[in-house]
RNA sequence: GGGCUCGUAGUUCAAUUGGGAGAACGCCUGGUUUGCAACCAGGAGGUCACCGGUUCGAAUCCGGUCGAGUCCA
């Protein structure tokens, strides 16, 4: 039986054999920028500039093995036999070089000669227009007429349906190769065909012959050099292979399995409903795995997003199988060991990856407890209403804000005997999607055009200088503005406030673009009569864009003009990269080799530094750190740069990122004997130029992952001098020295507090006599005291506790205690409760004496507040109360 | 990029819909006990995330900022 890992040699190696370049599989995320492409989801992607023709491949021929990533069929996932999120692509590839004889000849031969497949089992599909594939399968391959199936553009057409629904760009039709699994197999009809929906001819392979460019209108433009372009599923070839009629039958999918069984204690059951979910599980857990160890943290939006959706709905699966605890981390043993021959770095990401899976499970955990929490609380409602249906909305509710998935309701609502009204959700999630789907940015084109696209065919990649000098001159090679490329740009006519965004492209640069974390450098571009101001410096694929406003003058295409970076805020930046490299050796001579770099911004007046760490770091930790890094600059070490292989730095001992994807010729930084790392970054001679280091913050930024914030240079100067101030006027205003600062800060507290309890002490009994005064002279009436009074220095607090008192120390009181100042009055109504009904009560009174001065009140029936405005009319509402409550009482 | 929800004591959360900031656990003190989350009495602990607005009055309403959660793309 052939294994997985040998079908994937073998592919690579036959087409090795055939002249092709093999590649190693690219990320998952794609490395080429295209901010339309979540996920690589297919082989061609890594290659997708030269398909395109906007760059030149160094060679003609290449073939890999893609892992894969896509999500458009995750429903699928686990039902069927062939669909999963995670998969590997095998893929040979042709730029302009061989075409579809070459391309059906090497499919045919790799099927039947090498993996000894019987040819009768085997037919073919082609696009109903495309005579030259059909004859060379019929007359060169000598396939029965009767297997070779014409479709239309739906079925065999790249992209599909391109040549009447777009999108623009290149395209082609397609030949896919279907493995017969045999009449047992499927619907058993004598009609059975490749054309039949059943489940007994399976696509093993897909041959796109990329051979037109789709224009406006459906209009199939032929290209001048046609690229072949094909794939085949790994897993869905190896279940042929095997014998087996689902791709999660095979070799690597068996102990993974196994190993969620044994976790669960069940029985592995194909054909249950419990079947589909541990198949569920076994390709969620392939797909975390490695989308983490592409880098993708889960989060709430974007790849972390997508990721954070397939590992909930593996924990759902788990939670349905019994599991109540987090088991998705236990799995990463048994994936990796199924992968690491093809993926040797999996094994030192074991640890990481499994910690990041088990925080995000107990999150998730944690959400499902409180959506349990929630439901339940909605169904209590529910049964008051005595109905049996449970809204769409409220499961929405719960969804969307909470997180809680809507199966689980569903099962939950059905447990306690309720009904869901499933159209009301789905009604609440499409309207959402329509929302969002109108305001989203994302092209859902892969080939999207851009200006730059333009100049690639002519204008060969920006070279950086910026190593050897930081001003040189240069010549201007494109202008972009608004999107279009422009010969040339003046700046007559524009005030110098609305100048537009303007980026300019030269042939070298002294400046460098944003990349590794180091920032952009700014400066100008100038010579005599033109001035243009750089504010930003990026990359787009090969080119430097600098991003500016003109200041004065001209600027055009084939112009020369002196480059000069901001000297002061390289400088700057360059310290603090260094220093950045100079933190993470410390941290990992002080904390251990587990710590390992997971991004960092290099800017001019700060350092961020992001790291792999369960738990923070110490404060004595953090100290000796950077004490560390303070000796490293005070040995005041060379930093050199070198140019060399990629496997001679592995070899060297140099660092290398998690994430990143290297060239094979790379840059190294060593500083002095200890620290080596690959970058591409700006850096400083010697380490002593840093002058100082200094720790500003550390936190937790996402689990397992913490960050530090540090300063350098004139920046520790600085914040010394800030800190110096602050504590020279803390300890002026206090009237002490800083050595005393801690100690006069303690007794000034201590004063404080005792001074303002004895005040409330005494506010408190002087509030009392009030009160007694006032009930002493209050005017009764039917034995009820009624007290109208205005207080001067007096808060609403007081008043407060004046009522209290009443209370308290009278059988019947009704009290209106006020404050007024200038254009305010404050006032308290205040009555004891066996006075109060429904329309003679504190509130009703306050109200009515609050219109008065034309403001409000309220509160409760034994206790009112009130105020307004107009304190010239208040004595006119105390008569009011009086005459109010006198005539109530004699009533 | 577009929504929704939340932010209150060290922690978990209340606050009757705009009218005295509370409970439980934890902490401190004293007592009683000294079998492992013991009991009794007392106490400390709050910028109600931040800024602005509405209002006589805002934890509560409105706008903004920051942070967290969550859904859609």
């Amino acid at each position: 039986m052939m294994k997985v890992d040998e079908i994937r040699a073998l592919f690579l190696g036959f087409f090795k054999d055939k002249g092709h370049q093999v590649y190693p599989s690219d990320s998952l995320i794609p490395s080429i920028q295209d901010p339309s492409l979540l996920f690589t989801s297919a082989g061609m992607n890594q290659f997708k500039n030269y398909f395109l023709g906007t760059e030149k491949p160094p060679v003609a021929r290449t073939t890999s093995s893609q892992k894969c990533l896509r999500t458009t069929d995750i429903e699928k996932v686990g039902k069927t036999p062939a669909h999963h999120t995670f998969f590997e692509m095998l893929g040979n590839f042709s730029f302009g070089d061989y075409f579809k004889l070459e391309a059906i000849q090497f499919a045919w031969e790799f099927l039947t000669e090498r993996l000894h497949i019987p040819k009768e089992q085997l037919s073919v599909s082609v696009y109903e227009e495309d005579k030259e594939a059909y004859n060379i399968w019929l007359n060169k391959i000598k396939i029965p007429e009767n297997e070779i199936f014409r479709f239309g553009e739906n079925n065999n057409f790249w992209p599909a349906n391109a040549p009447t629904e777009g999108p623009n760009g290149p395209c082609g039709p397609c030949s896919e190769i279907f493995y017969d699994l045999g009449k047992e197999v499927g619907c058993g009809l004598p009609s059975c065909s490749v054309a039949c929906d059943c489940n007994r001819f399976v696509e093993i392979w897909n041959l796109v012959f990329m051979e037109f460019e789709r224009q406006d209108k459906g209009k199939l433009v032929p290209l001048k050099k046609k690229n072949i372009d094909t794939g085949m599923g790994l897993e869905r070839i190896t279940a042929v292979m095997q014998n087996v009629q689902s791709n999660f039958d095979i070799d690597i999918f068996n102990p993974i399995i196994k190993h969620i069984t044994d976790i669960a204690k069940i029985d592995y059951i194909k054909t249950s409903a419990e079947g589909a979910r541990i198949r569920r599980m076994a390709d969620h857990s392939r797909a975390i795995v490695f989308l983490i160890a592409d880098g993708v943290l889960p989060s709430n939006e974007g790849r972390g997003y997508v990721e954070r959706r397939i590992l909930r709905r593996a924990v759902r699966d788990a939670l349905y199988l019994g599991v109540k605890k987090p088991i998705l981390h236990k799995l990463v043993p048994s994936v990796i060991k199924v992968m690491d021959k093809a993926y040797p770095e999996l094994k030192n990401k074991h640890l990481q990856i499994s910690r990041l899976i088990k925080a995000e499970e107990e999150k998730f955990m944690e959400t499902v407890e409180s959506g349990i929490k929630l439901l339940d609380d909605v169904i209590t409602k529910l049964r008051k209403s005595d109905t049996r249906v449970f809204p769409g909305e409220e499961a929405f509710r719960l969804y969307d804000t909470y997180g809680f998935p809507v199966d689980l309701t569903e099962s939950i609502l059905y447990e306690k005997n309720f009904k869901l009204d499933i159209t009301g959700y789905e009604k609440c999630l499409g309207e959402q999607r329509e929302k969002a789907r109108a305001s989203s940015k994302i092209a859902s084109e892969i080939f999207a055009p851009s200006a730059i696209d333009e100049l690639k065919n002519t204008l060969p990649e920006t070279v950086y200088i910026g190593d050897e000098t930081i001003s040189s001159d240069v010549t201007i090679e494109g202008i972009l503005v608004d999107r279009k490329l422009l010969a040339k740009f003046t700046t007559a006519g524009f005030s110098l406030f609305d100048s537009p965004q303007i980026t300019i492209i030269t042939d070298k640069t002294p400046f460098y673009a944003e990349s590794g974390g180091q920032t952009g450098d700014t400066g100008f571009l100038r010579n005599k009569d033109t001035e243009f101001e750089i504010t930003d410096t990026q990359k787009i694929e090969k080119y430097t864009i600098h991003i500016g406003k003109p200041k004065r003058g001209e600027i055009k295409v084939g112009m020369k003009i002196l480059a000069e970076v901001n000297k002061e805020r390289r400088q700057a930046i360059a310290c603090n990269h260094t220093a950045t490299h100079l933190l993470h050796h410390a941290l990992r001579t002080i904390i251990g080799s587990t710590v390992e770099q997971s991004g960092s911004l290099v800017l001019p007046d700060r350092l961020r530094f992001d790291y792999s760490m369960s738990q923070a770091p110490s404060e004595t930790e953090l100290k000796a750190v950077e004490k560390l890094v303070n000796r490293y600059i005070r040995e005041n070490q060379k930093v050199t740069i070198k140019t060399m292989a990629f496997e001679s730095a592995k070899k060297a001992g140099a660092l290398t990122l998690f994430t990143e994807k290297y060239p094979d010729s790379v840059r190294v930084i060593s500083i002095g004997d200890y620290s080596k790392e690959l970058c591409g970054g700006s850096h400083i001679k010697q380490t002593g130029e840093i002058g100082s280091f200094k720790i500003i913050s550390d936190s937790s930024i996402a689990a397992g992952t913490r960050r530090i914030e540090a300063i350098t240079a004139e920046e520790v100067e600085k914040k010394i001098r800030e800190k110096e101030k602050l504590l020279s006027q803390s300890a002026r205003l206090l009237e002490t020295t800083s050595h005393q600062l801690p100690h006069k800060i303690k007794r000034v507290l201590e004063k404080l507090e005792s001074a303002e309890k004895k005040l409330s002490q005494y506010h408190k009994q002087e509030n009392n006599q009030i009160a007694s005064a006032f009930l002493e002279r209050a005017e009764t009436v039917r034995n009820v005291r009624i007290i109208a009074e205005i207080l001067e220095n007096k808060t609403v607090e007081d008043l407060r506790q004046i009522s209290d008192y009443l209370r308290k120390s009278a059988e019947a009181v009704i009290a209106l205690l006020s404050i007024v100042s200038d254009n305010k009055v404050d006032l308290i109504l205040m009555m004891t409760p066996k006075l109060c009904d429904d329309e003679f009560n504190a509130i009703a009174l306050s109200k009515e004496i609050a219109e008065i001065i034309e403001g409000s009140g309220g509160g409760r029936k034994d206790l009112a507040f009130a105020g307004g405005k107009r304190a010239d009319k208040f004595s006119e509402s105390l008569t009011h109360f009086s005459n109010l409550v006198r005539k109530k009482l004699m009533a």
